[in-house]
DNA sequence: CGGTAAGTTGAAGATTTTCAAGTTCGGTGG
DNA sequence: CCACCGAACTTGAAAATCTTCAACTTACCG
């Protein structure tokens, strides 16, 4: 997807959140991301055990299930999905993850991820060594804190998927995720209205507990009823009020 | 809600977890709950904020959605159900819980609870002060571990759950769920094929995505088929491997 | 002992899945 | 630059599972 992929090299430039060289203290996702609500030397500190790598491909996997816990990662640009394997081992995903949102929080249980972790589009991440990150918070009980919120907010949020998995129709799901989207945009000062999606309809389908066949129907159903514009994976909200209606149930 | 207010009166009895005079350091569910991993002196402290309330009785709420969050609580004896509201206001279970589980941290997102907290049973709970417990754990490295780990768990749960119900029948889930509640029991030393489900098939079925009606099919279809006897909500597993092979999926 | 809540069972109905056939898109190589 | 190929997506029709509606039985509580 065409986000950023300013791939370094010129001079910093702190407008564009996939330069690796933006601190935490100059991110514009600041507001969304770990950093909440600590102080700027607060900040620092955090920002001086964060790692920011180069920039993951498409399909490229930021870890896997199984794999040592060692870090946790905030999205700097792009996107990730994030899925388990069921009993029977088919994939289940249980995530989608965009810039300024933590992911990797499932490794804490036993020192291993549960999850796997794929970038979904090129991709950056600030890694964030979790050890460290637990010595800090000794010292820094806002951070401390903060991290609890930011798993019980995972919490709330399987919650509520786990609500609309089990409570609500297909159209119901597809329009309260467009909704999640286009709502998770906004807060990035991007379009509600009008996004590209990054996952594939088969990832989606997967998300929200359906077939690809029923997610392609719904799409072409809230197309047809002029609730939404869908040019394959960009999606436009037609109709925000009606929209909300559907998802309502 | 009637928290606290630990009756003490007769002699300690360390043999009863539901006695409020029963520390930590004795209690018999200290190797499944909060205590793992922490040195005597750690569990000592962590007793030290730890308040004992009398029994709730059945259907008496330990907290309710929206209410101010302050604590997170141990199950010492009886069973708890958690729910949100969705939108549409109907009651979607989150999770039944155990002795020796811990609920309640879907409060930390924003200091106030999403879920409700209902006793299945006559049940006895130990509250934890979260501001209190998040101080201690600044000091005692180990229990601010223990404590990620549990929401890392929560979490993980309730991944396990979503894929249950969106790729599983409802055979499937009845059995998945009858297997959790017997490797649970195991864990605490009570049979593993003989138990006794405090919830209702509604809330059983709520709980699964099902319908009570689907739900109360499966029983007696479980039953007919010689893999449980069923007796209102005392179960026996007869068949564990064929349960077993029945939750497979 | 009666009344209400909870649970069971049957039959019809509905939504979603499965199976199947196309269509479109995107990348690759000629 | 175009043609071709596979992957992704769309659409239709039949099949399946689950839900809904309904009647009935059983259990529980005062």
């Amino acid at each position: 997807m065409p986000k950023s992929l300013s791939l370094s090299k010129k001079k910093p430039d702190v407008t564009c959140h996939s330069n690796p060289n933006v601190s935490c203290a100059d991110c514009r996702l600041n507001t969304l991301c770990l950093p909440i609500s600590l102080h700027i030397e607060e900040i620092d500190i955090l920002d001086s055990i964060v790692k920011r790598g180069r920039p993951l491909q498409r399909s490229n996997y930021l870890f896997r299930a199984n794999d040592e816990f060692k870090s946790v990662y905030a999205v700097r640009s792009g996107s990730f999905k994030t899925y388990t394997l069921s009993a029977s081992g088919e994939e289940q995903i249980t995530g989608f993850y965009l810039p300024g949102e933590i992911l990797g929080m499932d490794g804490l249980n036993n020192d291993f991820h549960s999850n796997s972790a794929v970038a979904l589009e090129t991709s950056a991440i600030c890694e964030i060594p979790f050890t460290r990150m637990e010595e800090i918070s000794l010292t820094i009980p806002a951070l401390q804190r903060r991290f609890f919120q930011l798993m019980s907010k995972e919490i709330a949020g399987d919650q509520q998927l786990l609500s609309l998995i089990s409570r609500n129709t297909a159209d119901e799901r597809i329009a309260s995720f467009l909704l999640s989207i286009s709502a998770r945009n906004h807060q990035r000062q991007l379009s509600p209205t009008s996004f590209n999606l990054s996952m594939s309809r088969t990832e989606l389908a997967n998300y929200l507990g359906l077939t690809i066949e029923t997610t392609s129907r719904v799409f072409s159903r809230l197309n047809k009823k002029g609730l939404i514009k869908v040019d394959k994976k960009q999606i436009e909200i037609i109709d925000m009020d009606n929209l909300r209606k559907s998802a309502a149930a």
